[in-house]
RNA sequence: GUGCCUGUAGUUCAGUUGGUUAGAGCGUCAGAUUGUGGUUCUGAAUGUCGUGGGUUCGAGUCCCACCAGGCACCCCA
């Protein structure tokens, strides 16, 4: 039997976790200089902390977890013959495997609110689970990195975000879009036209605009049961084109009856002036057709896009203003972002943009060629090992050729040959394997020349 | 959840209108080379042709079912 692993999950070996690595460290260090602090929340939460918080569709993807023990007992007859999965579920699964880092994190607050300090900021790295169909830079168990601040409605939150989101991107050298929008922009829009209660589908169907092309877009509007009328008024939105601040212009007319929208307008001119002041990388740009699908949010909302590679995005976020109240807190505003890093893993490799020193492993292996000599080149090794050298010893009196191939296949940079007369002198030969220079060195010599 | 495509060696793939003993590159192992790898040359090992059934004198090839994987939609990182 060959053995396998659940669809939409992955090993991952040596060389890719260096990769990993590197993506995360390099984000936490960025989420560590805008003195957000790290936090881990259970992979496990119960399914009521967990369900409705995603939409109907959200709850479709959770991952639900068997209760343990005779669950079935409880059970009537009638219950088990009805053939209906959900309402089965519900009976017997009270557990499921987080969906993404923000409802834990908020549950974590509502918990934790007498020993923290707020404005609260946390940042969190850590897998999450979706049921979902698996395809390209889509998987069903991913790592999510987060960084959100509770307690604060100051919209300086936002504009230290986006910096974030610029400043990790530009340390990877990935060319990026940042787009902004918001939910009140949103709203107001769905005002305005007079279909309030369609805003949902309106923000859904213009989403799909790059897709689609705007008379799929259209049609889909018309699908959805919006008047024609509604969806003329639609038309100078959707084609908004030109500079951040030429578009709130246009978008500040059409919405002038509408309280909300204007709010809206107001809060994304705030953010990006602020962020162009700060100095940005990459583009920041205002756009309408952003979306996002998380229905907890209430305010601005980011997606960042890689402009060199074709994946869903890459990172996104946005306000959520009132997360802690249905766990009964009420009155907290949060704003967040969530970098995806097994799609930042992806747009990195298929760019090659990893720096030489992630690929890790050991800086110098010596030959064993005998049992004296290997006793030397242990000590010589533990002697590295102190001063911080990972160096290792070919366990084995294998051929030359064998022992050089094993030191190749790992691409380790130095290999230490100590034969008889090595020994008798208490020396090492060095070889560089890049370049094949070889020479007879002292210990000390040897630290120096690795360390 | 809906639709489409693909399953042949460790891996990437070839395999003619159905025809005898299923091939190649890469990788692996051994040797050329008894103190020198990454290049080169020589040789070797490796298959339930995804699984089960059917059609046929004969199936890797055609048909059906199942299983697995991929892609698109939906949704999303």
């Amino acid at each position: 039997m060959k053995p396998s692993i659940p669809k939409g999950t992955r090993d991952f070996s040596p060389v890719e976790m260096s990769r990993r690595n590197y993506i995360f460290d390099t984000i936490r260090s960025v989420f560590g200089l805008f003195g957000y602090r790290q936090i881990e929340t259970p992979s496990m939460e119960n399914l009521s902390t967990l369900m409705g918080k995603y939409g109907e569709e959200g709850d479709k993807l959770l991952f639900k977890i068997q209760n343990s023990g005779d669950y079935m007992s409880g059970l009537t007859d009638e219950e088990l013959l009805s053939r209906n999965s959900l309402h089965l579920a519900s009976k017997f699964c009270e557990k499921g495997l987080r969906y993404d880092l923000t409802v834990p994190f908020a549950r974590f607050v509502v918990m934790h609110r007498e020993e923290l300090q707020f404005p609260f900021k946390r940042f969190q790295i850590q897998p999450v689970w979706r049921a979902d169909r698996p395809q390209k830079g889509r998987y069903r168990e991913f790592y999510q990195c987060d960084a959100d601040v509770v307690g604060s409605d100051s919209l300086l939150y936002e504009i230290e975000l986006v910096q974030m989101m610029d400043m990790v991107f530009s340390r990877f050298g990935i060319r990026v879009a940042i787009k902004l929008n918001n939910r009140k922009i949103l709203a107001g829009i769905a005002e305005a036209i007079g279909q309030a209660d369609k805003m949902v589908d309106i923000t859904v169907a213009i989403d799909k605009l790059d897709k689609i092309g705007l008379d799929g877009v259209n049609a889909e509007l018309a699908d959805k049961g919006l008047p024609q009328e509604a969806i003329d008024k639609l038309q100078p939105i959707i084609r908004l084109e030109g500079s951040n601040s030429q578009k709130l212009d246009t978008i500040e007319k059409v919405l002038s009856g509408s309280e909300t929208g204007l709010k809206g307008v107001e809060e994304c001119r705030f953010i990006l002036d602020g962020a162009e002041k700060l100095g940005m990388k990459n583009r920041l740009e205002l756009d309408l057709t952003l979306a996002r699908g998380l229905n907890y949010y209430t305010g601005a909302i980011f997606e960042v896009k890689a402009l060199d590679v074709e994946i869903g995005s890459i990172s996104g976020g946005g306000r959520y203003d009132n997360l802690t109240g249905i766990f009964g807190m009420p009155g907290v505003s949060g704003v967040g972002i969530s970098f995806g890093a097994d799609r930042i893993y992806d747009v990195l490799n298929q760019l090659d943009l990893y720096p030489k020193e992630t690929e890790g492993g050991v800086k110098i292996l010596f030959l064993n060629l005998g049992k004296d000599e290997a006793a030397f080149s242990m000590s010589a090794v533990m002697e590295l090992r102190r001063e911080g050298i990972a160096a290792e010893l070919y366990p084995d009196e294998a051929k030359m050729k064998k022992q050089m191939s094993y030191a190749n296949a790992g691409n380790v940079p130095f290999v230490g040959i100590v034969g008889s007369n090595e020994l008798a002198e208490g020396k090492v030969t060095v070889k560089n394997m890049e370049t094949g220079e070889q020479n007879l060195l002292a210990i000390p010599e040897l630290k120096e020349l690795l360390g």
